[in-house]
DNA sequence: CTGATACCCCCATGTTTATGGGATTGAGTG
DNA sequence: CACTCAATCCCATAAACATGGGGGTATCAG
């Protein structure tokens, strides 16, 4: 039985997810309110949900906020993010203030439920959108045409020396010579003006090259 | 029309999903290939796949590296893992090369087949267990306030190979003799498990210190 | 064809690093 | 006080690296 709780301010939301839980087998939907603040009020120690779905944008607190509260003082309730917001910023926020899951609200009643099914066995329910703007959070899109000065195999030469690996395990990597490994380092070298691989490391680590 | 590519080791696995998209409506699967190697081998610029599917084990280069360099070549084309992996490091590791999506190798053809779908429509495909991993990199559950293990003359060593100096200049910098920034540079290597200044810069640079 | 590029390989020489062993000093702690 | 620890220096050896040459091949634009 999951016991899931949920926080939103429009009534008709809040209600219809409700009435849909406490409709499914093995789900229970005792907790419902429309403010963090009378969520909190009404807390019992003794009795928490296991889930929380959470709106973000509530009157009185914000759901950011309410989620750093609610996960300072309770860090097993799992939260997931009810929200309309798409975009980056809420999101990153979102998952810092500790939500497991980020759905937005066009997502359908029985999606819901799966998704809440996937948090308590230990997944996250995520949006695609939602899931595509947060792997983006590690690899950084916004990169402009840098035409690299360095050709394709030069590049992978890089990508070794990064890696830590001397030239004979970068040849071997490479399926080619070590005196080959050396000449790409010499024009790697003259084209930026570097004079050793240490500072290559440090150029491709702050997408220099 | 999703044109689809697949990188994987194992000819069974490979061959499974080959046959699987290529008799799925609006799917083709024409690149299939063993290796990093063998793909960009026979990689054609002006016939390029939409969407790879990539596994991490992988003979010769790893899929990892790989991915690095595919996407440095051709930035277009979206990557999915397709892992047994699902350890903190890879999944991470997977993103900051370019990752897109990360199916476990325990994900069913048909959800193969939709996640690629979603790839396309601007979404990311995740296993849930992932998505979870991925999540809890941002929500700071357990994490403590790492002490960086090295003294404070350690890290204006460290500061100084960053800035691609040699032994020599460093001693300079910091008014010792050579032979000190030696004691402390091997110091370094002990406490951080690594074997040449490629890797500290690495790790520095990356705020791993 | 010619020049420009990228890629592949080999040699020789000197410098820098990596790694092991030492030794001494001063600050801080029990 | 003895003891630990960071910091300072010295020596020796092997490996890795930097830099200068020298060859080739293939492709592509003019």
């Amino acid at each position: 039985m999951i016991s899931a709780g949920i926080i939103e301010d429009d009534d008709q939301i809040r209600k219809s997810i409700q009435d849909y839980l406490n409709c499914q087998a093995g789900f229970r939907c005792d907790w419902s309110f429309n403010s963090i603040e009378s969520f909190l009020i009404h807390l019992r120690e003794d009795n928490l949900p296991q889930v929380l779905i959470m709106d973000l944008g509530l009157p009185g607190m914000s759901g950011i906020d309410g989620m750093k509260l609610i996960k300072q003082q309770h860090p097993q309730i799992d939260l997931v993010v009810f929200s309309v917001y798409n975009d980056p910023q809420k999101i990153f926020d979102s998952l810092c203030a500790g939500a497991t899951g980020y759905l937005l609200k066009t997502t359908p009643l029985d999606e819901i439920k799966s998704g809440l099914e996937l948090l308590v066995n230990g997944g996250s329910p995520m949006s695609p959108q939602i899931a595509r703007k947060v792997i983006e959070f590690f690899s950084p899109r916004g990169k402009r045409e840098a035409p690299s000065p360095l050709s394709a195999k030069e590049r992978e030469i890089v990508v070794g020396l990064v890696d830590g690996l001397s030239y004979k395990l970068i040849a071997d990597r490479l399926r080619i010579s070590i005196e080959t490994v050396r000449f790409h380092i010499k024009s790697i070298y003259r084209k930026l003006h570097v004079h050793g691989k240490a500072e290559v490391i440090a150029k491709s680590l702050r997408g220099e090259i």
